[in-house]
DNA sequence: TTGTACGCGTTATCAA
DNA sequence: TTGATAACGCGTACAA
């Protein structure tokens, strides 16, 4: 019995949002034990028909929800997984991770993200949460992965880590969910090689990073199988939109210019062919570009970017998946390649081809 | 004492990620009681100079770090706050949301993100997690709003919830930072006027949206004292790339075209632009074009968009200050207007210029 | 079918 | 300066 009479303490405190419903408050209304409330909510267990329907009224009534915090505390598992990303203002890795939000939960995890362009330090503390129960699992988008785990999976230890996205592993014991981006990279210079370019530069990565010498060595047996020239310099490298411009000005400054360049990746096509066309250079007439991503906007530019499609979509799957198998300690295979797709667009043109470019 | 023999549940046990350590652990090895361990830990209690150095180091050696759900359940506090998008695969959220995330970091926040394009009902239930401790405040970057929200706020609640970008308030009792919207808009349009451009149309965002309103009302107040016509229709209305495309389709089919388009925000901009070059129109020689948002890729596209610059540093860095002075209970004054930027590039520019445009 | 008792890991209060 | 104790809210083994 609630002591009737006992205004004080209500008079006393501050306007403090009050506290919100527990199983127990809902045990006391419903006149059972917490643990029959516990059960009931949880739904697969025998409990009475009336009783179940007695909790379910109290529960809405109440607008009870459960806490996570004494949930997690209690079951050792927090339903949430940690995403790693360089940087979500970046359209290949935002437009992945809401393909991974959605489809994570669908299984019934929610995400955290762990911003790895940003602060490092932060992010191992963030990782460090899967021993204490804080995170289930950890999906990694670039070659970037916390010390505290490579650590332990150095020391031989199972954890659940998938690496998607990128096709660098930080360590080989990280299963990975990827495409084939040597295949990928030959296959649009392959393409731009049907269209009858034959100077073909490249705009590489970063030197460090193992998708750049993947996407290069694609671009380089290309041009062998062609019988065309190699380069003996890159025009530049990064990829950044920056680095792109910079590309495009190194590349202006030489006295033959190449026919076509093939780009890392979207980002520094896009600037790359900024600054051409910003110094009248028209594309594909002067030069053809092509990138790697199908970033949203490549459909947009003029001309509309030719380039790898990243099949985000089927990575976020597969990688949630496998990430979620091994979470719950079912053993699965590891995946193969996920299918690429070269999107063709006007900026590879065949130059041989009546542009439909109105005026001049 | 451990028992040094009882081996055999090590030997039955699972290969499971052995437990992680506890503050219990770290009191049993360095000789002190679990509370002193939380407080020494905790920082800034009167604790002895050897027993916190003690402590200290069984804590280094065991690799301790803190779990967050036993603490959240403790202190009735999560250090994370929820973060209303309703896209991160949209640069205008996406970039906000980096600035977010970096503030709050700095004042000591997490931030969980909540999906509203996708799917509203997991939103509201993670809304609801403000009242049982899941979250400590709430971000709101849309007109959207949880009905719990709404609902505890028409009943007269105090609740940390701030918005900002958008300047619709879905209850007048949230507060938010903003800019101004209409006279953002007036700027825009007034900056087309003065480069003598006569008939500038508007495309319009979507209908029901309050920031669709403003800026349309900046549009139509800029055009009235120039002493321009209005007309009596939009060229279209939403803010998708397609809404821009199927704007310019609509536009085309006119027999007297505008010559300026002040556009709603910069994505539907990219498809107005993108559709009318694609069928030859020049810009800005045919039609100028003037967005709002300032993504980063307006500077990219050939021409270069004119668009109003969305403050979203600044944006972050008041709403998320404002948002954990509500959570801590301080009464903060109600934040003024943010200054925003009108950032004149080549699509809007002069029609008498010549342009730098080699060829032709 | 339901209730009792306990523990998940932490911090706050109180007493020493 | 430190330790014992309780409590945050939940789920589950065990007993009834």
């Amino acid at each position: 019995m609630a002591r009737q009479h006992d205004t004080s303490r209500n008079l006393s405190q501050k306007p403090q949002p009050r506290r919100s419903p527990t199983i127990a408050d809902i045990a006391r209304l419903a006149g059972v034990s917490p643990s029959t409330v516990s059960r009931s909510l949880a739904g697969n267990e025998r409990i009475g028909k009336e009783t179940r329907r007695r909790i379910a009224d109290v529960a809405r009534d109440l607008g009870y929800s459960v806490n996570r915090h004494a949930r997690s505390l209690r079951m050792q598992r927090s339903g949430i997984l940690l995403v790693l990303i360089p940087d979500i203002a970046n359209l290949n890795y935002s437009d992945l991770l809401m393909q991974i939000d959605s489809i994570a939960h669908e299984r019934g995890y929610d995400i955290r993200i762990g911003h790895t362009g940003v602060d490092a330090g932060r992010v191992d503390r963030q990782a460090e949460e899967l021993f204490t129960g804080g995170i289930d699992g950890i999906l990694l988008t670039s070659d970037y992965c916390p010390s505290s785990i490579s650590q332990r999976l150095a020391a031989g230890e199972v954890l659940p880590v998938v690496r998607t996205l990128s096709p660098t592993a930080p360590d080989e014991r990280i299963v990975g969910v990827q495409i084939d981006e040597e295949a990928a990279a030959f296959d649009a210079v392959s393409h731009l090689v049907k269209r009858d370019y034959r100077r073909i530069a490249h705009l590489a990565g970063s030197p460090g990073v193992l998708v750049s010498r993947l996407r290069m060595n694609g671009w380089r047996r290309a041009l062998v199988e062609a019988g065309l020239q190699i380069p003996d310099k890159f025009i530049g490298e990064g990829f950044a939109v920056d680095d792109g411009r910079r590309a495009a000005r190194s590349l202006m400054a030489r006295t033959v210019y190449p026919d076509a360049v093939f780009c890392a990746n979207d980002l520094s096509a896009y600037g790359l062919m900024a600054e051409l066309q910003a110094n009248g250079l028209k594309i594909p007439q002067d030069i053809a570009v092509a990138g790697f991503d199908d970033l949203s906007f490549s459909s947009l530019f003029s001309p509309p970017l030719t380039t790898v499609r990243l099949p985000r979509r089927e990575m976020a799957e597969a990688s949630v998946r496998y990430l979620v198998d091994l979470i719950d300690g079912k053993a699965t295979p590891s995946p193969d390649y996920i299918p690429h797709q070269l999107i063709i667009r006007k900026s590879s043109g065949d130059r041989k081809m009546e542009y439909e470019k109105p005026g001049c």
